[in-house]
DNA sequence: AGAATACGCTACATCGTTGTTGCAAGTTGC
DNA sequence: GCAACTTGCAACAACGATGTAGCGTATTCT
């Protein structure tokens, strides 16, 4: 077991062979959750037994992608040093980090479920450092004092995720700091005008009283 | 074909099954979407054959299914009045209607996807009126004027799907109220202090250290 | 009560997917 | 150039899920 993970040292066309398998399986899962073994090895330009020659299983694949991803998640929050910068920029940066790695890897990253504990391990260290983040940007008054950081790290975790599901994935740097501008904006501030909104009556316009 | 749609009045008890299948392929379909009709067949109480009586295929109860919830859904956007009552009422009753109906029809609602078209229909009609709502709301000065229509729905659709994977699924009519009042107000407000974030630098704000 | 309908159960046919094996041909690396 | 490695291809076995059919029994409706 476990072929995929660097047990020998693989030839050099073996090791392409293998990221040509997992990029082509991300794709073609992301589009259909169910996809057969069959159709990824299609898509991967290879035949169905030489993705089962580097993969004992179908889990061992899909196992091996979470794991990747799981990876990637965990390097992009890391990299941005959520626990000792300013917790507006940790927040942007780990935004744009994080955006930038599931433009392309969108669907590893959300079957994470209890399968693989080594990536349930890595999710629950993310979510720990994401936690400590929003507990210190509570602190330094960037969260509201009121909000349950659960919910509001539960948000965030959403607005990324709608925030990947944009027309025209041009994965061009500028489109990812735009994207994750449009996303911490959100967060912060929401989509109304200022002013508490359900204790006031539903008084249309006309008093903005700017 | 189309043996769960009243094609011949079904007796009492049959359509009691019917209704017994539909909300077990619900509760286990939404725990993995991959399940068995056997699954299905054992949660809702009955055999395996019983199922293929009342829906000709698989696809055939997915269908049923999608196109009940499909219905569900419409009718709580519809029954809040979202084209004629003031636009923050309406958000909120909107919102405390489809909690409702979504608390118990997560699965359903969820995957939509291009199957069947009547579905696809209803759906597209809902969103034109969460379309012309939030239109009302950016006319009335709910919404801010910058911001994209399309993005504010998402992010609604979002939330509100958030806010159904709370723990403790009780679904007290308390509790729906709560959570559509959470949704609200982290739609418009957000979860950050007032003031414009991204523009200010990263100084923490005016000395809170009390 | 009687006819129609619905259900459970068993058995069976079918199909698609998974996973394995062997061999020939092509590629890599020394 | 040669040995080791890798891939494609074809064939095969095993398995689970789907869908069908028949029969005996239970329920409903009138």
């Amino acid at each position: 077991m476990e072929q995929a993970s660097g047990q020998r040292p693989l030839r050099a066309d073996a090791e392409r062979t293998v990221q040509a398998i997992l990029e082509a399986a991300e794709r073609v899962l992301s589009a259909d959750p169910a996809a057969t073994m069959e159709q990824i090895a299609r898509a991967a330009g290879v035949a169905r037994t030489t993705v089962h020659r580097r993969f004992t299983s179908r889990d061992a694949l899909v196992d091996a992608l979470a794991e990747w991803a799981a990876r990637q998640f965990h390097d992009a929050v890391a990299s941005a040093h959520p626990d000792s910068a300013p917790p507006l920029v940790a927040l942007y940066q780990v935004t744009a980090n994080v955006l930038r790695v599931k433009l392309g890897w969108g669907f590893a990253m959300g079957r994470s479920g209890p399968g693989n504990p080594e990536v349930d391990r890595v999710h629950a260290e993310v979510i720990e450092q994401c936690g400590g983040l929003f507990r210190r940007a509570q602190e330094h008054g960037v969260l509201r004092p009121d909000v349950d950081p659960e919910w509001a790290r539960r948000v965030y975790y959403a607005l990324i995720h709608e925030a990947t599901r944009e027309r025209s994935h041009s994965k061009a740097p500028e489109r990812v700091d735009e994207l994750a501008t449009r996303v911490v904006d959100t967060l912060l501030q929401g989509v109304g005008q200022e002013g508490p909104p359900l204790t006031r009556d539903s008084g249309p316009k006309g008093t903005p009283r700017s």
